[in-house]
RNA sequence: GGUCCAGUGGUGUAGCGGUUAACAUGUCGGUCUGUCACACCGAAGAUCGCGGGUUCAAUCCCCGUCUGGACCGCCA
């Protein structure tokens, strides 16, 4: 080793020892007389002394040569600060310097290699080995490798077993777009980067392997998000002989198990919401129930009172932010404005003041009376200081819209602290969903989903009502994890190929190797999937998983640093009998 | 596929139809024996993303384009 100690554990109890550190310069002070080095490794900083006139001078001239980034080695004796600095861990000591070297000198960076750096998003992108050796970055690397520590711990203490499954395996048209590799020794076909290792879990289910787990990378084709890359991470579980409440209590500890190890915080019960409450009284399937205003719906006080926008509507609903009854005019056209946004695509947002003096006023008084305005007051529960906001229109559409101005409500009151963690279980899912652009219904979850033995008899009748053994887990609003139980059932498997409009062929050419595992005793099985990026970011308090990642990709699925995807050479295309037409 | 925002010294920002293009930080030189966001003095550093248009005059206004960011669609 070429040092005796790392740069961040050097103490006050070390004073008088001999020792040699390496690392990165993140400061040189040349005080004239007295020149103090920072240097810097993954550990910590710890602060060089050298004194012109009682220093070594080749070292002080050495030292003056120093910029920012050069790698250096130096020795010396730990001795006590004049001045010591409480905001540094190593700050009650110094090195006396008797040697330095330089083992690499270092053009100026592009950005300060600071905790608030000066650098833009861009460059640090393109300069990501640089901004990995600032500290914050650091501690979300650090955060995500205790994580991926304890869930190992977790599930190996549950017997869970981590086997590996292949990456590059067969495309499949359902869910979302695969990634290709073109294959040399088979000419005009390609693999495709698993979505997420599904089928093969399952498989290990059948194959007897109990209890499955893998920290594993998926690949989804699709547009990019601050929380969405096209390769991310998910801690991807699957038990045989469970139920549904096997797997739920066995997350909802993982859950605990890891909010008390890495945070220290301690996770009540997790509350269980069944997908349909969701929807009505938060107008959401991953609803943040760190704070309230639930939805309430107002039909039967807000309609047939002449007012043509409520009488037309499916839903009028609405819900009560404490304490707003004083938003400004100004504030309340700014939140109209935000619901009108294309994105959301309100028609318009109803409010009504509850005042001090149990007055009410509100932008449709033309409509509705004082006594009108109290009977949604007291449906909502409003007190007086309140500020109710109602809209209307079609179901699915205005809880969406309600939601989304929920959200923002929630912002703006600082209701959605990112040290305070609220996480629950979306239950009942819906089976299938409807889709308008190819006119047949799809699996919401995926295909191999079970529906609730009690609902499969609606499979012809109501096919959007039968219920699913599926559930989320869901923190803060964010969706975290998704899983179900599986159909172990050649014929109830086939079914459901049928109903997602595969013909045998089809789901024999696709799934005939599930099927026909099928027909060799596979056990009742479930699982889940929890996305270890969001996880990650979650608990490191942010909203973007990039800063999560080591090296994540940009909006347009780019890596700026390597400067991917590229363009490649001609035989190499040959090679793969790929011609390109762009 | 769509909507919105941004692009100005190395970096982050300000700015304005006519400017010596401002500030901070970084860089370089100097002074300094207790700094740690050191301080102070001085210096260098900008085809104002690219192309076109309007105008006597464009970094500024308009159109296009590229790049980056946020979001909608999409994400079984």
């Amino acid at each position: 080793m070429l040092r005796s100690h790392t740069c961040g554990e050097l103490k006050f109890e070390d004073v008088n020892k001999e020792v040699t550190l390496t690392g990165w310069v993140q400061k040189v002070r040349d005080k004239g007389g007295l020149i103090w080095i920072d240097i810097r490794d993954r550990y910590g900083i710890t602060q060089l002394l050298l004194e012109d006139g009682r220093s070594d001078s080749e070292v002080v001239k050495t030292a003056r040569q120093l910029g920012r980034e050069y790698v250096i080695k130096a020795s010396g004796k730990v001795i006590e600060r004049v001045s010591e600095n409480p905001n540094l861990a190593t700050g009650r000591i110094e090195i006396d310097l008797t040697g330095l070297d330089i083992l690499n000198s270092s053009i100026t960076p592009p950005f300060t290699i600071e905790d608030d750096t000066d650098g833009g998003e861009e460059l640090r992108m393109k300069y990501r080995y640089l901004d990995l050796r600032r500290q914050p970055l650091r501690k979300n690397l650090e955060l995500r490798n205790r994580l991926s520590i304890e869930t190992r711990k977790y599930l190996d203490d549950q017997k869970f077993f981590e086997i590996e499954t292949p990456y590059l395996i067969k495309s499949t048209p359902e869910g979302a777009r695969d990634f290709v590799v073109p294959s040399r020794m088979n000419e005009g076909q390609f693999y495709a980067l698993p979505q997420s290792p599904q089928t093969f879990k399952q498989l290990l289910m059948v194959a007897g392997y109990d209890r499955y787990y893998q920290l594993v990378k998926c690949f989804r084709d699709e547009d990019l998000r601050a929380d969405r890359q096209p390769e991310f991470t998910q801690i991807d579980c699957e038990m045989a002989f469970v139920e549904q409440d096997d797997i739920l209590s066995t997350f909802e500890g993982m859950v605990k198990y890891l909010f008390k190890t890495v945070k220290g915080i301690d996770i009540p019960e997790l509350p269980r919401m069944d997908y349909a409450d969701a929807m009505k009284f938060y107008g959401s399937d991953k609803p943040d129930i760190r704070f309230g205003m639930k939805f309430v719906e107002l039909n039967d006080v807000a309609q047939n009172k002449g007012f043509k926008v409520f009488d037309d509507a499916e839903l009028v609903v609405g819900f009560v932010a404490d304490g707003c009854a004083e938003y400004s005019r100004k504030q309340l056209d700014k939140l109209t404005e935000f619901v009108k946004k294309p994105q959301i695509g309100a028609k318009g947002l109803v409010y009504v003041k509850c005042n001090e003096d149990g007055s009410f006023k509100s932008s449709v008084d033309k409509f509705f009376d004082q006594d009108a305005l109290k009977s949604w007051s007291d449906k909502i529960s409003a007190k007086s200081g309140d500020l109710l906001f109602v809209l209307s229109g079609e179901k699915d559409k205005v809880r969406k819209q309600l939601n989304e101005l929920r959200l923002e409500m929630g912002n703006r009151m600082e209701l959605r602290d990112p040290n305070v963690f609220a996480p629950l279980w979306v239950v009942d899912f819906p089976l299938l969903e409807w889709d308008e652009d190819s006119k047949r219904y799809h699996a919401m979850h995926h295909p191999f989903t079970s529906p609730k033995p009690e609902d499969i008899s609606m499979l012809d009748t109501k096919p959007g009502e039968v219920r699913a053994n599926a559930y989320d887990l869901v923190i803060n609003g964010v969706e975290i994890g998704g899983g179900s139980i599986r159909i172990h059932d050649r014929d109830l498997q086939k079914l459901m190929f049928k109903h997602l409009g595969f013909t045998d062929e089809e789901a024999q050419d696709q799934f005939g190797f599930l099927l026909n595992a099928f027909e060799y005793g596979a056990p009742p099985h479930g699982g889940i999937a929890l996305g270890f990026d969001r996880l990650t970011a979650l608990f490191g308090g942010q909203d973007s998983i990039r800063d999560f990642i080591a090296f994540p990709k940009n909006n347009s699925g780019r890596d700026i640093m390597i400067d991917s995807p590229s363009i490649i050479a001609d035989d190499q295309l040959d090679e793969l009998n790929l011609k390109v037409t762009v």
